[in-house]
DNA sequence: CGGGAAGTTGAAGAGCGTCAAAAGTAGTGG
DNA sequence: CCACTACTTTTGACGCTCTTCAACTTCCCG
């Protein structure tokens, strides 16, 4: 893990190991719109930028655990994140993947309330939590919009319990390749063929299924012709509209 | 349902049928202390009485509509609430039950996230959202309290989708009577033995699981010695600790 | 009391999980 | 550059948990 703060080309006496200078300012950066700091005015985006970590990981790093305090939040600025918790016997419930400009660390009690990873390589910026306090008394929008977030997330974890209580597995396969490609739309991409960054295993543990039943449903799902392959893990989605009506269980 | 206004004993013009007087204003409230309404400054209670609106309904009577526009948000002061969303074909998917104290009426672009139905004899506060969004202006506490309560909101959600995607029948059922022990417990119960406010439908579309599996799961607990039928619908948990295990996956 | 909803119990079946093995893919080092 | 290794993915056979379908019982409320 590299991790470069703006405005410093020497390491701080309270970062961590691997710190880098870092080019871009808040100004350039392209998730902006997406995340809560532009809730931030284009004037005041030093104040931001004072306070940021830009943060790098690859693939399977752990970010911060389910068990730890939480003293930072974060926000995504390029890669995949996997957030999931564990039952004492192992199982695992990923309950969700983070996309650029998502934020990461909502927490309760000052404790994260689950594990967050890197799928593959990924750039964090991170806020000391108090900065981010400070911040948020200073631009009051930042608040609403920070609400307007966990409004979303809420609404999405809706979503998912539907998925995972009432949904069959291959429901739950043709929802997931749909999510993914609107995420990717959302992000500016044209969402077909999608990205696909993440393993079997880290789909199963999403979908509340075995990577045998994700790996079986994928191909079946190949041999109708409503998806196909592409170069790096990527899957083209043949007929969208056929894979919504499964999706919604029609 | 009947609907009545605090401090005007007649209906107003843009009030629903059925108004009638409220004597109880927020500061003799039993639920503040759990709500966002105690964020408000005892002396300032009165400038949240003016905007509330209190509405009772009776079991099975909808709340909203998951398609309708939110409009309004609640506060629960007495009964249980069921949220839930349904697919095409009929299948629900019980998100959460709400008790005395809970928030009603999270949404995203202006449109309730779910349908809300009383399980039971319910009492509610309700308010224009303009008149909340004018209130957490004026108290930025409320903003913070609210935010605090998604927060809240999103760590059981995770909660929910491990119980959905990883447990089994029998862990459903524990870690379900454990939540409404402790949230009796919370609201000032003692929290054993517990009150069983909802139908064995609800509580298998609360879970992902059917009425038959419920009924089958509940009855082997009671012959295993692990909980007991008391009068009105209440459970008693004989050995919460082995719950516990249960529920946890040991 | 009586009728309808809610809950219980049984038998049979389906969908998904488990176990096992093979095939494909990526990363490493000589 | 290729061989070696380890991991990921796929496919098959079988089994189990939970669902489905059905009948019966219990509980309520008029």
């Amino acid at each position: 893990m590299s991790v470069s703060r703006y405005r410093f080309a020497t390491p701080l006496p309270d970062a961590e190991a691997g710190e880098k200078p870092e080019i871009s300012p808040c100004g350039a950066c392209s998730v902006r719109r997406l995340a809560v700091c532009g809730a931030v005015p284009q004037e005041d985006l030093h104040e931001l930028a004072a306070q940021v970590v830009v943060q790098n990981f690859t693939a399977k790093q752990p970010i911060f655990d389910e068990s730890s305090i939480a003293r930072h939040v974060y926000i995504v600025t390029a890669g995949t994140i996997k957030i999931y918790r564990l039952m004492p016997d192992g199982r695992r419930q990923v309950t969700g993947f983070l996309f650029e400009g998502d934020f990461l660390g909502f927490a309760h009690d000052n404790q994260y309330a689950y594990s967050a990873e890197a799928v593959g390589d990924v750039s964090l910026c991170r806020f000391q939590k108090e900065d981010l306090e400070r911040l948020l008394k200073r631009f009051p929008e930042m608040e609403k919009r920070l609400l307007d977030i966990a409004n979303h997330e809420l609404a999405a974890a809706q979503d998912q319990m539907v998925l995972l209580g009432r949904k069959t597995a291959r429901e739950k396969i043709s929802s997931f390749f749909l999510m993914l490609s609107e995420r990717a739309k959302k992000n500016g991409g044209d969402g077909n063929p999608v990205a696909v960054a993440m393993t079997r295993a880290d789909i199963a543990d999403y979908l509340g299924l075995t990577t045998e039943t994700v790996s079986r449903v994928i191909s079946s799902l190949k041999q109708e012709g409503l998806i196909e392959n592409c170069p790096d893990h990527a899957i083209r989605l043949l007929a969208p509209d056929t894979l919504g009506e499964i999706a919604e269980g029609y």
